[in-house]
DNA sequence: GCACCAGCGGTACAAATGTATTGACGAACA
DNA sequence: TGTTCGTCAATACATTTGTACCGCTGGTGC
């Protein structure tokens, strides 16, 4: 890990450690201490407090005082979003990543209500750094009135199928523009194409 | 949408839905039944209870009976993946969908240890569609030298800071070679480069 | 040996918390 | 008009849950 290394922990501390970790990675929420205490097949709370307490300390775990199930996990992906490091540059220049600056946060956009994925097959938004097997999140439209100018979307073309465009209005009409220019705008009726849902975000998985 | 619909909700349900959704999203855990009702205003538990269980008979939420702070939303990529409703076309040729063919795991990249981000600054990645702006994540690499060639790295160069490259071996040297022809590749003894982390997945938030 | 510390068992307690119950009000609807 | 349903207030209760306290053990280092 490029930024300071945590303190170590004793084998009981990073027992429960990675055991938090993966009940939290599969339930999306903490354990109370004393699912934590059956867990490490103890029979007492008091060995949990001390190894939390521990944990606390050596700034691996944090949770707020008195409130169930707040425990959450600092110092990777899980139960914090993703650290971002720092900046890659673009031509040379760049600088050393020491801190965490932030963190990318994904859970937001995945709790997304009716989010979907697209597959994307071709190179009509190349110009819009979307290539051919990029997988795009959607989220459902309800009120294609209410776009923005330049959205991307998924339009339902009636007889051509489903496409990513950039979407515009054009009087009554509705322009849909590829961002690639070998390829034509289409113009089409409002009330012809069905607005599936509007980009989100682009992942990649490679 | 083009899965099937949610039902949908009353005004009162949908203004808890979206507190939830950003408490979660900030705090990371479920808030407990008398802090939504503070947060909403009200002064008994009976109708939190009342909206909890329409948004679970709608489908929005669940939780685990008896258990405090165990609600998650069920936004539909949470817990089971986001659904790949099909392909959207290059050109124009496109497929509706009408089922789901398969489903989006971010899970087992999120779970990757130690996994980072970077944000990435400049176009010297634009042929290989990474956009100024983008967050890459990256995985730590231990051994540079089983890297395959031409994998996307984040490479610390000595003088000239953390740059995104392609990696390739020349000899005993390191190319780190742009995807922009703009930018001349970088020849660097093996030694003088670390290797902070290859490029496991692209993520950019519209 | 002795001090120190992490770990363990057992117990106790107060607070946090989910849940049930009763009654009332207003909007939607037949 | 009467019914249904969602919403709200107030209260009560049992359980869950975090936390504290005491004593014991085994290893480590002085």
């Amino acid at each position: 890990m490029p930024a300071g290394s945590p303190e170590p922990l004793t084998t009981a501390q990073q027992e429960l450690y990675d055991w938090l970790s993966q009940y939290i990675g599969e339930h999306r929420h903490s354990p109370s201490i004393r699912q934590m205490m059956e867990a490490m097949g103890l029979r007492s709370p008091a060995p949990i407090q001390s190894r939390l307490r521990h944990l606390q300390q050596k700034g691996w775990i944090t949770w707020k005082e008195g409130q169930a199930r707040t425990l959450q996990l600092l110092g990777d992906a899980l139960g914090g979003g993703i650290p971002v490091l720092g900046a890659v540059a673009a031509g040379g220049l760049v600088e050393t990543f020491d801190d965490v600056e932030e963190r990318l946060e994904l859970e937001p956009v995945l709790a997304t209500r009716g989010l979907f994925a697209l597959t994307v097959n071709g190179d009509s938004m190349v110009d819009a750094h979307i290539a051919d097997g990029d997988v795009v999140l959607m989220e459902p439209v309800s009120e294609p009135s209410r776009l923005r100018e330049g959205t991307i979307v998924s339009a339902l073309v009636p007889g051509s199928g489903t496409t990513l465009k950039h979407f515009h209005r054009d009087g009554r009409q509705v322009r849909l523009e590829a961002a690639n220019p070998a390829y034509e705008p289409i113009l089409i009726d409002a009330d012809q194409v069905a607005i599936q849902g509007k980009l989100v975000a682009v992942w990649r998985q490679v």
